[in-house]
DNA sequence: AAATCCGATTGCATTTTGCAATCAGTTGCA
DNA sequence: TGCAACTGATTGCAAAATGCAATCGGATTT
């Protein structure tokens, strides 16, 4: 870990840490997208994320204790990437962000309906996540019953999806 | 306001408002700090921020719709920038990253002193820090009496300076 | 045996950043 | 009146980061 900072704040320093263009982007896709692989983030990344920034990210997020690395088992080639604790607690942030950016950025239907939901839900769902994350990257005891929250909000996404579908039929462009 | 966005997700959205290093850093200078001078914001920033990347920030905040600016009607050449109502409501969110930034980075205890208080006093406390802007900035109605959230986290900063120089006092380095 | 997939790496042009010097107009003070 | 200090910037330039396409050697699938 890089120890020269340009100030003890903790705003200045968690800018040091995803004050750039595509950190939180990974991590978002990670979280909420399930990704896991290098290949899934690659051609995944609704955004186009370069494969040279995505290799540089990686590393740093993970020089930074956000990101740990494993060999998948099944496939000697495959990296399996996991979220640290450290990461996993971005979750409140990243629920107020996207509740933030509906309110005031031109977002997308289907693309804001996750960060609805989790608005919706509040801080228990917030938790509620966080301890499906710990159960899935973290090898932490699973839960007792029900769909995982991602399962709910990817359940949200492809309802509108869905829905907007039917509207096309009905309305032409 | 620009239209060519990588995509309407509210997370990219977010990012590409303030997804660099120093954004988030004015504004945090302008609610925690209460700076609204230029100059006020090129030299109490404790990171050096560059003039040129001053005025190419303030310049572009205006243009997305965070900040707004003003002629200072005691002198002809001083503008007041002003935080508008989308930048206020980003107080949860610093709330939140201080508070992030405080359990995995290595904060300062003098820096991390208002993000400590800020998230003990919860949302309860953002709300009043908000009006508090709110009145300071747009010119909406005061608060009926008592100290402002900005002057008790300064109160709570310069309480932890003066206890480090007591202390620096019984323990010379 | 060939095609595809794996996590990257390389080369290169463009853009952004960081830094110091400087600018013209305004103000306060002697 | 003169002059230093201060106002919000702008300019020039080197260094770093970014974006993009092509490519790599090894593993897997067909």
């Amino acid at each position: 870990m890089n120890t020269d900072h340009r100030s003890g704040c903790p705003i200045n320093l968690s800018l040091e840490v995803f004050g750039d263009r595509w950190s939180l982007i990974i991590l978002r896709d990670m979280i909420f997208g399930g990704r896991r692989h290098f290949r899934e983030l690659l051609n995944g990344s609704i955004e186009g994320i370069a494969s040279n920034i995505l290799a540089d990210r990686l590393k740093r997020l993970m020089e930074l204790g956000m990101l740990t690395k494993a060999d998948d088992p099944s496939h000697k080639q495959k990296a399996i990437y996991s979220l640290t604790e450290m990461a996993i607690s971005l979750v409140p942030i990243l629920a107020h962000l996207g509740a933030w950016g509906r309110v005031w950025l031109p977002v997308t239907e289907e693309l804001s309906i996750r960060a609805e939901l989790l608005e919706k839900g509040g801080p228990p769902m917030w938790e509620q996540f966080m301890d499906d994350l710990r159960h899935e990257h973290l090898g932490a005891p699973g839960r007792a019953s029900g769909p995982t929250v991602r399962a709910i909000l990817q359940a949200g996404y492809e309802a509108v999806v869905a829905r907007k579908a039917l509207g096309a039929v009905r309305d032409p462009a």
